[in-house]
DNA sequence: TGTTTGACCACGG
DNA sequence: GCCGTGGCCAAAC
């Protein structure tokens, strides 16, 4: 490991850090904050998440508002209660009224680049 | 060093 | 409105 600097994961995991508790994002909408990368590398990072352990991947899901990555998570319906604790609504695999809990990490603000 | 693989997204048919 | 395809970029093999 020779590279010191931030890793790509780094960032996507400080974005993800940031989702409001009872929001939810969708991978491209990171991916396209970042301008890096893509969206499959949101995912990619996320997938390595466990390794970090205090990021809130489960409010991460992909644009159709689907819980893509529950499989991921130590159960299946982990994912889901996690979010129903925090309020937000998942019927089916999927996130309830998506659209309007829908998060833009823009929302953090313009001094989000010197925060990181 | 080239190929394969992803928790995706946009587009076209 | 569903399905196939291409693009995207970084790690693992």
């Amino acid at each position: 490991m020779t590279t010191v600097h931030p890793t790509y994961y780094e960032l996507v995991y400080a974005v993800v850090r940031r989702i409001p508790r009872g929001r939810v994002t969708n991978y491209g909408a990171i991916a396209d904050f970042l301008a890096l990368g893509s969206a499959r590398m949101v995912g990619w990072a996320l997938n390595n998440c466990h390794h970090i352990g205090d990021v809130p991947a489960h409010r991460v899901v992909n644009r159709k508002g689907e819980l893509s990555g529950r499989n991921h998570f130590g159960t299946p319906v982990m994912m889901q209660q996690l979010l129903e604790n925090e309020g937000v609504a998942v019927q089916n695999d999927r996130v309830v009224a998506f659209d309007q809990l829908s998060w833009h990490p823009q929302e953090l603000g313009d001094d989000w680049d010197i925060l990181c």
